[in-house]
DNA sequence: ATTCATAATTAATGATTCAGAATCTTGGTC
DNA sequence: GACCAAGATTCTGAATCATTAATTATGAAT
């Protein structure tokens, strides 16, 4: 085995999440036929530990299961799309209403902090590859940074399968350097209503944000 | 083997359902240790199947599995069950609002009928313990089939791992056969407001269904 | 003598390989 | 041209081997 993990995880764990980045990615096309026998070489592992990864990711409705025919990919279509940015939004706009209300001021200061960063990395001198990507990296540490803070591991997890998903559509809004600007605006209004702990007006911005996200994939 | 079953399906999903009931029946304690090889051997199969059984339960969040330590039934604290009554709630209302506004006259017809089988299932000449069983029942039915409706299938997929994952904890409200008459009240100001397609009204009075759904289970 | 540490044994999980069963395909015949 | 049969392919399940963690026993030190 090349990669050893540092933090050790199951085989079968490793096999289902690089599945699903071939399968977010597109490499293996909705509704074709995944082939055990060569995946299972191509990975150089046997079939076992990759039978428990199919079977992992049909549960999650990635890949669905043919009895006696095995594992086929599950379209992942632009409504699906669609349907994780709603949730998505819904999620997380519930999160900056909780974080509003019950967040320490430490916590809050890390949010601002995040935020300045945020501000620093989009700033108009500084538009090269490298500089969006930094971009990218803060926007999801914030986001994910406060579903920290909203405290709902089912909720924590959920959000970050979802943006997984999201992420690796090629129709991504939020790796499209011309919403920078727009994004990083309503960031800011969001942040406003957390600091002065307005639940409403958090939850708002930041569905607005979504909404606005979801419009430019579209 | 005994029982061939007469629609085909894979010995590891007879195997995930049979588990799953066992665990909602409390054989298998929360937090208890499941040993592949005594069950394996109790079904008379190998342990190929368990495992991949074990898996999709483990997706699902029924269990949870340590490396190199086995599975073992996930344990509900009562935080987890207000984060999950705290999901459940933002999901479902958010599905019902959208019921309200997309569903066919031909859907709401379906939740009406839904809805007066448990009318009958709750009369009050009916309280012995199959008819709690049966009014549980359609409930699920009646709630899995608004999430149909609401046709997010990301979304459907979460509230049924999160409903189940609901039913591990023992102070479940939905099982305490005093909250029915309550629970009931509530459903027909839901399926009012969705009658009258009316958005708003049918995402708060869902809202207010888990609010005090979970004030009853703590 | 008791307790703690270390090493060896045991038991369970993780992974590979092999055997059996079902489905699809291809070829031939009516 | 259609239907049936035989072969090939592939999934499903079981048994075996390896690896790792837990437990117990033994020994030394206080």
């Amino acid at each position: 085995m090349t990669a050893l993990p540092l933090a050790p995880r199951a085989l079968y764990e490793e096999v289902a999440e690089s599945l699903r980045q071939r399968i977010f990615s597109r490499e293996l096309t909705p509704g074709s036929w995944i082939d055990e026998l060569k995946i299972a070489e191509a990975y150089g592992i046997s079939r076992t530990p990759l039978r428990e990864a199919l079977k992992v990711l049909a549960a999650e409705g990635l890949v669905t299961m043919k009895v006696r025919r095995g594992a086929y990919v599950t379209e992942v279509s632009e409504q699906d799309l669609v349907e994780v940015y709603h949730l998505l939004s819904l999620l997380e706009s519930d999160a900056a209403g909780v974080v509003a209300t019950r967040a320490t001021d430490t916590e809050l200061n890390e949010l601002q902090a995040l935020h300045a960063q945020l501000e620093a990395a989009a700033a108009p001198d500084r538009q090269d590859r490298q500089d969006r990507d930094q971009f990218f990296r803060i926007n999801e540490q914030f986001h994910m940074r406060l579903l920290d803070i909203a405290n709902n591991r089912w909720s924590r997890q959920m959000v970050a399968d979802l943006r997984k998903v999201m992420k690796l559509n090629r129709h991504n809004s939020l790796l499209k350097s011309g919403r920078i600007e727009e994004s990083l605006a309503e960031h800011r209004l969001v942040m406003a209503a957390l600091a002065q702990r307005d639940a409403t007006a958090a939850t708002v911005r930041m569905q607005e944000h979504f909404r606005n996200g979801l419009e430019a994939a579209a």
